[in-house]
DNA sequence: CTGAAAGCGCTTACAG
DNA sequence: CTGAAAGCGCTTACAG
C-alpha cells in the first residue's frame, strides 16, 4: 500500500496552508479566484483524493447510508436498492449494504457495524420478529434512521412503505368483479406482517360481499415459487371447488401455475390466479399475470428522501409513508 | 447528534488506560483475563461501539469493500452481489455498493468517493468502453483490486469470470444435437465483449460442422424481453425457414417467446430457443427454458475470495479464473 | 502485563 | 483573504 499523499503536501505545493487546501476543497470560506486556481492545479497534479476517514473523524459529518435488506438478491429489494442508491449518489452519499437473511442476531452485528464504520443514517427493512427494541442500539448513539417495506410499528423512526391492506382489498374486489369468490390464499411466512394485512384485506372484502374465506384454503410458507407448486398441489387434491388463488407474490403465483398446468386446469377459463409484485417478466407469462403493482422503485426514492431529510432536519415528527398499490389488470383472472 | 462515547472513557470507567482498552478490543496485546472482564464489562455498559473512522485513519487498515456494478436491479448481479456481501460479511467486511449505470464517468467518480472512503479493496464490473487506463486511479492509490463478469484485459487485477465462448458453443452444439441448425443470436449490445464472444461460439461450432450463422439472422440491442420481442417479430416477418433463436440471456428469451406465441409457432416443436443465464423463474415459463447457467453464486464467492486474498497478500501475480457455464435441458428446444 | 505519548489527516474557530 | 494551532478517537512502538 503506497503512501497516501495528504492536504499538508498539496498545501505545500501550492504554496499555501493545510487549511487554505481544506477550505477551497470543501467550497467553504472565502478564498481567492488565484488561490483556489493554484490549490486545484496542486491537488489534480498529484491525484490527491481527501481522507473521508479523517474529515468525518474531525467533523462529524459522514456521508455513508447503510442499507439493511433481508436479501438483496429478492428482486424487489434489488430495484428498490438500485433507486436508493441513486438518489442517495446525487446527493453525495455512499452506500453501504447488508443482508440479515431475516436473522435478528445478524441485524444487531450489522448495525454495530454500520455504526462503528460511522454511518450518517440507516434504511432498514427489517427482519422478520423485530421489534422498536431491536432499534435501541441506533437510538442510543443518536443516528437518525428509517424503516421501509416491512413494518414493525416503531413510531420513533419514518417509515416508507405500500398498505398491504389496500393491496389485499384490490385484488379480492378484482376477482369478486370477475364472478369469482371461492378464493384460496397461498404463500407467506405466518410470522410475517405484510401476509397477515393482505390476506385481512382479502378475508374482509370478502365478508363484506357475502362470502367467506375457508381456512383450509389457506397455506402459509416461504415466498417461493416452490411453495407455489406445492401448495397449489395440495389444494388441488382436496379440494377442486375453488375460483382463484390469491399468491402472496408472483412468484408463489408462477408456482401454482406450474402445479394447474400439470393438472390440466385452464389458467383464466377454469381457475383464475392472482399476484403480488408486478415482477417484469410475469407479463410474458403463459396466461400473462394479473398483478399487483408495489413499486419497489418508487419505494427506494420516497425512503431514500426521507433518509436525507432525517439527516438534515432531525427534529421533525416521524412520518408513516403508504404507498398506494395499483391493479395490473392482464389475463389470469 | 448525541456525543459518542470514546475509548478514553471506556477506559476512566474500567479504572485503565485508553492503550488497554484499544489492546482488549482488537483481541492483541497480552491483557490478564481480569483486565479484559472490566474492559468489557465497562465497554459492553456503555454501549460502547469504536469508531472505525479513527482506527483507520491511524492504523491504515480498512474493513471496507467496494462493489461497483452496472445495475444491482439486474438479477445477476443482484445474486452476486448477495455471494459477495456474505463472504465479505464472515471475514469482517461491510460492502460499500454503486451502480454506474454503464456509464464511464459515473464509474470514475464512483471510484474517487470509494478510494476517499478508504475501501480496502475493489471490486468491480467494469462499464462497457472501460480499458485498463480506467482504473489508473485504484493503481496510484496502491488499492488493490478485482474485476468481474466483464473482462477488459487489464492484467494488472485478477479477473473472475465465466467463459463466454464456451457458453456459446454449448448452446450452438445442443442445437445442433437436436438437429436445429438455422440459428438465429438476437440480443445484447454491440460493444458488449460477453456478446461477442458467446455469438464466436455459437458461429464457430456452426461452421465447425458445416453450417453458416447468416448475418441477417444476427440482432444486436439491448438485452431486455421487449428487445427479445422486437428482434423476433422482425425475425419473423423477413425469414421463417429458421430453426431456433439463441438469445443472448433468459429475459431475450422471454420476449422471443412472446412474439413466437403471437405468430403461432410452437416453441420446442417448430422453432427452438435458448438463453444464457438460468434465471430461476425460467423453469416454470411455458414451456419451460432450455438454457445456459452461468453461476453468478458462485462467481461472486469466487470473486470475493480473490479480492480478501488480494488484501492480505497483494504481491501475488494477478489470476484469471474462469467458471465453466453449464447446460440445463428443459423443453424449449 | 500496562501506561504515556505521538501522530494518522483532516476541520474549524480564532487571529490578523 | 489566509495561517497557526488544537483536537477528533483511535493505535502503536516504547518504556518500565
Amino acid at each position: 500500500m503506497k503512501k497516501r499523499v495528504s492536504i499538508k503536501q498539496v498545501a505545500d505545493k501550492a504554496g499555501v496552508s493545510a487549511a487554505t487546501v481544506s477550505l477551497v476543497l470543501n467550497g467553504k470560506g472565502r478564498i481567492s479566484e488565484q488561490t483556489q486556481k493554484k490549490v486545484r492545479k496542486a491537488a489534480a497534479s498529484m491525484k490527491f483524493i481527501l481522507n473521508k476517514s479523517a474529515s468525518r473523524l474531525r467533523s462529524g459529518r459522514s456521508l455513508l447510508i447503510g442499507l439493511i435488506v433481508n436479501d438483496i438478491s429478492n428482486p424487489f429489494f434489488a430495484e428498490m436498492s438500485y433507486d436508493i442508491e441513486t438518489v442517495a449518489a446525487d446527493s453525495g452519499y455512499l452506500s453501504v449494504i447488508a443482508n440479515t437473511k431475516d436473522d435478528l442476531d445478524r441485524q444487531s452485528s450489522v448495525i454495530e457495524t454500520m455504526i462503528g464504520q460511522g454511518v450518517a443514517g440507516l434504511i432498514i427493512s427489517a427482519a422478520s420478529g423485530s421489534d422498536d427494541a431491536s432499534f435501541q442500539t441506533i437510538r442510543d448513539h443518536g443516528i437518525p434512521y428509517v424503516l421501509c417495506v416491512r413494518d414493525v410499528r416503531d413510531f420513533s423512526a419514518d417509515f416508507v412503505g405500500f398498505d398491504n391492506y389496500q393491496a389485499g382489498v384490490i385484488a379480492a374486489k378484482h376477482l369478486l368483479s370477475q364472478g369469482l369468490d371461492k378464493l384460496a390464499f397461498i404463500g407467506g411466512s405466518q410470522t410475517n406482517e405484510n401476509r397477515k394485512q393482505r390476506l385481512q384485506g382479502v378475508s374482509d372484502t370478502l365478508a363484506k360481499n357475502g362470502h367467506t374465506l375457508l381456512d383450509e384454503r389457506i397455506f402459509a410458507g416461504s415466498a417461493t415459487r416452490q411453495f407455489g407448486a406445492e401448495a397449489t398441489a395440495k389444494l388441488l387434491e382436496v379440494d377442486r371447488d375453488m375460483s382463484a388463488i390469491v399468491c402472496f407474490n408472483d412468484y408463489v403465483a408462477l408456482g401454482a401455475y406450474e402445479a394447474l398446468n400439470r393438472s390440466g386446469l385452464k389458467i383464466g377459463q377454469n381457475i383464475g390466479v392472482i399476484g403480488f409484485d408486478n415482477v417484469p417478466e410475469s407479463a410474458s407469462w403463459t396466461p400473462p399475470l394479473t398483478t399487483v403493482e408495489l413499486h419497489p422503485r418508487a419505494i427506494g426514492r420516497r425512503t431514500a428522501k426521507a433518509m436525507l431529510s432525517a439527516i438534515n432536519e432531525p427534529i421533525v415528527a416521524p412520518e408513516r409513508i403508504y404507498l398506494a398499490p395499483h391493479l395490473v389488470v392482464r389475463d389470469s383472472c
